[in-house]
DNA sequence: CGGATTTTTGAGAATACTCAAATGGAGTGG
DNA sequence: CCACTCCATTTGAGTATTCTCAAAAATCCG
């Protein structure tokens, strides 16, 4: 199904952009490793080995769970999620692949996959028959480094993510949450300050393990003590380092509490009224 | 300093059982593979390659977060956690890796241990060096294969790990905690049925993003409900359907405000006493 | 045996959830 | 272009699960 086209006439050569032909864009093996930031080979030859691009709508399914597994995918531009279903039909996001990223080794296992992955947004994914990644594991050494890397690398996000969920707080898995996205929309070339999320408050909560609601609040309160600014999904970090290391928010009671001492306070004029110190003890 | 030593005359030939040399034990690519369960090669000389074991007493450390990496670890017997130390130095347990469970490959990424590995019971580990390793794919291609697969299963079962810590609840947790060991003591050939915990209920709260006081009570009410059976660490599974499908336990507070309603309907002579009928409506 | 650790259990508090309603955009068709 | 619908989001009120703190009991280990 893939063939590896030899160079047409009618082909610009181009080593670093994919190229048209055959009415499909495709990338040769530099420009994959690039993608993924591992070493090319040096022996590489360029129009060696050559990579299908195919285009998927938003909503579309890349693949689903237990389809038969031949092919990995490397995300060129676009934002995906991946998701389980689990025994009650409910849907667990595991993960939000972009830019570089690389889906399907949980298909390498028994040979179908275990997910299902489906575009956020117009996506280009380049396609890499599994054969064709074993084989150049084998032609070139440095490559087959370059694959266990990979998925080692995915092995200790997998890891983090696992310490995240059972040792933080909803404010912050919201704030780390958004701290991660900054950094990696940053190593796209974009801005890690001011993004837009690609996903619903329904999606990054099942990610977290939160409710929706308890997403948005969280938003919401961020925002209000002026970490980050949120407009729908237009997001602003505004103190990356507090957001980094946030670990609860003061809580509301708290405040609500220290407010009706003070009321009480005044009330017996005790207290002349309402003053700076106080205020700060409250944040 | 992992030689490969040759066969010497004091050596008495075994292919299915480690064998002593040089005052270790050594395990040839066949044994190897049979303990991770993967195809050994049909071409592997029984004696080309060995591999040395290494003894660990319970409570010590095999690698530590940060070591340089250059050996992956095979369970030969015992039983092992695998941690990771947080921004602020809580423990989080990521695993509990046992018999033909694989350790390290989350050093493969950096070349450094993201992970810390300590023995919960004396164990017998083999050490593979991460040079040996990767040649052997090159020579035995079926072995590559199933390289990717084990690291692909390894994903896989974090992603399910993932799923369950954020979707699950306490005691749904706990259950699948308890028929998953189940399930791999069985594939051990031991009773999947009855066993003994050999991790505290800190350790398994760690796991499962809970309190220990929390898996303690869960415990207890598994227990009280007769769907398992426990003393301190002695596990019996009475119901492992049930276990496996669990999603909440009957709640407490529902059978307090029904008793409080029998017995303010008794008070007022309304109803003569207790009765079963009241007692399965509330289970 | 004694000290340390682990486990159990209780009471109260806090976080996060559920249910509900209102608001706000985005897209569609008249 | 506007009304209409649909979906996502926000916010509130009350609840429930899980956590924290505490104390006692049981067990382990030297």
């Amino acid at each position: 199904m893939l063939s590896q086209p030899k160079r047409n006439a009618d082909v610009v050569s181009h080593t670093d952009t994919p190229w048209r032909q055959q009415g499909s864009l495709w990338s040769n093996l530099r420009q994959v490793c690039e993608l993924l930031t591992i070493p090319a080979p040096v022996t590489a030859d360029e129009e060696d080995t050559l990579f299908q691009h195919v285009r998927y709508k938003a909503g579309h399914r890349i693949h689903r769970i237990g389809q038969a597994f031949d092919t990995l995918y490397i995300v060129n531009s676009g934002f995906v999620k991946t998701i389980h279903i689990d025994e009650f039909g409910n849907e667990q996001v595991l993960s939000f692949p972009m830019k570089g990223d690389i889906l399907g080794i949980d298909g390498i296992h028994k040979q179908h996959h275990a997910s299902e992955a489906i575009a956020l947004t117009d996506c280009d994914m380049i396609l890499v028959p599994y054969k064709t990644f074993a084989a150049l594991g084998r032609i070139h050494v440095e490559l087959e480094q370059a694959m266990f890397s990979v998925m080692s690398r995915e092995i200790v996000r997998e890891q983090m993510m696992i310490s995240m969920l059972s040792a933080l707080s909803a404010e912050a898995k919201v704030a780390r949450f958004l701290t991660n996205l900054g950094e990696r929309f940053s190593q796209m070339g974009y801005s890690g300050r001011s993004f837009n999320l690609r996903m619903t408050r329904q999606e990054i909560g099942s990610y977290l393990g939160l409710t929706l609601e308890t997403v948005s609040r969280t938003l919401s309160a961020l925002n209000e003590l002026g970490m980050i600014s949120v407009e729908q999904r237009e997001i602003n970090l505004l103190d990356t380092a507090a957001l980094k290391t946030l670990r609860r928010l003061p809580p509301a009671k708290a405040k609500i509490k220290v407010a009706e001492k003070v009321s009480a306070l005044v009330n017996k004029n005790l207290l002349p009224q309402w003053n700076s110190e106080l205020s700060t003890a409250m944040n």
